[in-house]
DNA sequence: GATGAATGAGCATTCATTCAT
DNA sequence: AATGAATGAATGCTCATTCAT
């Protein structure tokens, strides 16, 4: 597998497992703090009361505000790359594939929900580097669902053509738990979201038994 | 038809089509400069050089920086009722309603393509008063695709069980352009994406014809 | 009598009745609303509500926000002026020349009262120029208790020696209503405070029959 | 003794001398440049270059510009505090009372001058919070003469009847020497002004050995 | 004379970042 | 490594004043 390269966020602090455990720290804060008043409106103070941290002690940590922001990215990374690497098994049926994917990423996207809004809202705010990154990260995510696809399109069983296409609307779906929480979250729970999806991809929206379309 | 109340910005200005003629001109700037910096790191200053209007005379138009935001959201909502009304036709078939749901509705989201980004990234930017106004008016956008489906549903031309969830898939399917633009924009184009979507919707992404699948 | 100088407000309308009328409601607003925020607090697009004169209108009888205080000005010379001129008679008695004048004088205290008090709290306000004529004029008006005092002590009538000393310290027990009236206003009339301090002025504090005091 | 409430101006600055020390800085700061320009005209800029503390600085040791007033208003009560309590001896003479209480009143406004000449002037501009705590503390002191002459009318030495007016004006006698000083300041010190108040006080001003007078 | 839109300098306040200890 | 005081540029917003009509 490719190695995602991911920006290195220099310290002066020699000891590397406080590096560590600093920068959890951090980010635990942020994941708590930025879904509350965004990025922008949350102060480094804040951060820093809410660690712990003395806040010129959290500058020997990060040396900006929006390394925070990698920081983030870092765990999101990790996170794809988990779910993909999940998926390295030898099934060579690309339904069952996608089932798999779809499944290993719903379970990462209901645990790391806040941090996916967090990217969603707050990537217009970074830099043209972190941007970079992380659009190559996502990028490669979505490769991941296209080769599949591709595979079943080649085989007959997926009906569409362009699977890059595909690929993202199948990921939009999946999405619909971050994004439309605000709207589903008192409507329904992870579980029965799961099998709503699963059904819609398998076994589609529309009962063509009775009656085929034409568009 | 509800009405939607939106909050009506106040002025000192008598003269309403100056108004109305300023804040257009907000409003475009806004759209240029929200997307390149973000509404936080936009500085009114930027906004008063972009729209040729003096810092001092702006604020004749908005009171707060924060009614950018709600001038945005003015459009958002006029954008949705275009979107609801076009569709208060007599046609009785479900299928057909919502494909026409769906047609003017990409229509509209390829139209506000920016707008519609900013609103998702800017949304946790928003005074509570502000956020509500805009959910209210997103679930009566909702309840519009949850209303042709449950019909559907009841007639038994859709296989879903839960109106509501599948109402935004649906829409999360349709805004696939917009969030997915960075990864797509170079891709296709906005008529390959509408078969694609249209399809998936309608005819479904596996291939059910060869062999059925249990979930 | 010296004729007391006041600056001339500039203005272009030629109308002089009309001047003399607006400037006549640009006092009004400014007695209602200096007291109420004090002066630099007061806006002028309040003061153009207030009157209902329009705000660019306003820059046509003033021509800069402290000429209201120098409208305000003229009238307390006014006032004094009266108080000085109802006492031109010709008793000779000074004891009754002085009970006289303060009589007068706590008349157009009480009448002129917020007046009196937006004086003292914003004369530091005031540019050089203005606080110049007004320490003239109420120098003027020192000077008339003076001459009273000065005329008593030399005829025996008054204990003190220093009849500038005595003569501010009148005054300043004539301004106990105005200064005081936060604490005096819900204990005691005006009648009842005229009587105390004629009472303390001719009759003394300390009761002398008693006991001789030494200091 | 009832305690005095004080609104605490909150800091981060962990050590307390130092928030002493710039706390004094600021307030001298102010009392050099209220009296010049007001509180309204002196910028926080000014206040910045007067103390040689940094604009940003500062804000570390008040959170509004009002808390430089909080400051002010602060001593003034640990003034007031200074003149009642030195006064708390075992006398039993009112008239004994009254002189030591005028004479340390006058003591603390002469050296105090400046700063209640501000709280005359300023006080318009205060927060209803601060006119309240100023008013409170300030009808303690007025009570404290009050107490006095109520027990001296009743002993028969004051012949007045309302001790309350009494106790003001008494309060507005030592006041000359603040509110007037712009005419009396160049014609008499501080010593020669004692010495007339006191007369005034205990002597009264006319002459009634002579003549008794009616009112 | 009156209207009301426009101007822009000025202000309080915030906050990321630095640095001496 | 950590502390916490200090820095100062930047920002949203106000308001006296002007001016074309």
């Amino acid at each position: 597998m490719k190695k995602i390269a991911v920006k290195q966020i220099p310290t002066n602090i020699k000891n590397e497992s406080l590096v560590k455990k600093r920068r959890q720290q951090i980010f635990k804060a942020a994941m708590k703090l930025f879904p509350q008043k965004g990025y922008h409106s949350t102060t480094l103070r804040e951060i820093s009361k809410e660690t712990g941290i003395t806040l010129g002690n959290l500058y020997d940590y990060i040396s900006t505000k929006e390394d925070i922001l990698y920081i983030i990215q870092e765990r999101a990374t990790q996170a794809v790359i988990e779910v993909i690497s999940t998926n390295q098994d030898e099934t060579c049926d690309p339904l069952e594939k996608l089932r798999r994917l779809i499944n290993s990423e719903l379970d990462m996207v209901d645990k790391y929900q806040d941090m996916i809004l967090i990217i969603y809202q707050e990537s217009h705010a970074w830099s043209k580097e972190l941007l970079q990154t992380s659009l190559k990260n996502e990028r490669r995510h979505v490769e991941q669902y296209e080769k599949v696809i591709a595979e079943g399109i080649k085989k007959g069983v997926f009906k569409g053509t362009n699977a890059r296409m595909l690929a993202n609307m199948v990921i939009m779906l999946i999405n619909t738990w971050v994004l439309r929480r605000w709207d589903l979250g008192a409507r329904i729970n992870i579980k029965e979201m799961r099998r709503c999806i699963l059904e819609a991809v398998f076994n589609g929206i529309v009962n063509n038994d009775l009656q085929p379309i034409s568009i």
